[in-house]
DNA sequence: ATGGCCAGACCTTCTGGA
């Protein structure tokens, strides 16, 4: 089976582009992030018309995430049972035996800012629930935008990006401590060429000279991990007209 | 020159993204 994610920066905009992808890449779980949508709108019908079922947990303007999944999603849970925030960043679900998080981790905007603040006390309390759900659930996966570059060979320049953020030490702490709990990042499971990134800034043709960052990333249990065979970013939707920012990843297990 | 693009809100200009 194929598990994915993608930040779609607007499932209103993007709508076709999802459906365009899973035409050609009918993975069984894709996790979306910033639908920007309400719940009255988002467009379940043509999803499920897709051969897909879907659960989401949105707001107006800002964040909100969905699950996609050809079998049936059970358990739901929207948001961090222990962090109470009005963003809606996070939704579990469970789908072919595998326990899923779909996770939009802040964006910090600046080292040192409210955000920032935000960012890492977010992380360290997504961690407690993640740790709580890996014991009830040794298939495992949280997939996601963690806007952190795990390190410095997925940051295009890193001396240009060097303690800035979505590179600074304790975003990459907060992220290492997650791994600590038995996760892996599906990506470097696997020898993967050089110079490969999820998201690219929409200015300075920052997508065709590649510059960009390693920010979206498919964490696994060591279960799922020893099932893993592959993980890769397609960059193919970034290549079209009015695209998303960021490329969708996607790990295959057997 | 610290910008540049994009999406969405209530416009002719802002916030947020990363």
């Amino acid at each position: 089976m194929k598990i994915a994610t993608w930040n779609v920066n607007s499932l209103k905009v993007r709508l076709p582009h999802l459906l365009q992808w899973l035409d050609a890449n009918p993975v069984d779980v894709l996790c979306i992030q910033e639908t920007k949508l309400t719940d009255d709108k988002f467009p379940a019908a043509e999803i499920n018309a897709a051969g897909y079922q879907v659960v989401f947990s949105g707001q107006k303007t800002y964040n909100g995430v969905a699950i996609l999944s050809r079998q049936p999603l059970t358990d739901v849970v929207r948001n961090n049972p222990h962090y109470a925030d009005e963003q809606q960043r996070l939704l579990a679900a469970t789908s072919g035996g595998i326990r899923v998080i779909c996770a939009y981790v802040p964006n910090g905007q600046a080292v040192g800012s409210d955000k920032y603040a935000y960012k890492l006390d977010w992380l360290a309390a997504l961690r407690t629930w993640v740790e709580e759900e890996m014991a009830r659930h040794p298939a495992f996966a949280i997939l996601g935008d963690y806007n952190i570059a795990p390190q410095d060979r997925d940051v295009h320049d890193p001396q240009e990006w060097a303690g800035q953020i979505h590179c600074s030490a304790p975003e990459r702490a907060a992220l290492g401590a997650l791994s600590g709990l038995g996760l892996a990042d599906a990506f470097r499971l696997f020898e993967q060429p050089d110079k490969q990134y999820s998201w690219w800034d929409y200015r300075q043709l920052a997508f065709r000279r590649n510059r960009g960052l390693r920010i979206d990333h498919i964490l696994l249990s060591r279960t799922l991990a020893a099932r893993c065979s592959a993980c890769t970013i397609d960059r193919e939707p970034r290549k079209w007209e009015q695209p998303s920012d960021h490329a969708p990843v996607v790990a295959t297990l057997d």
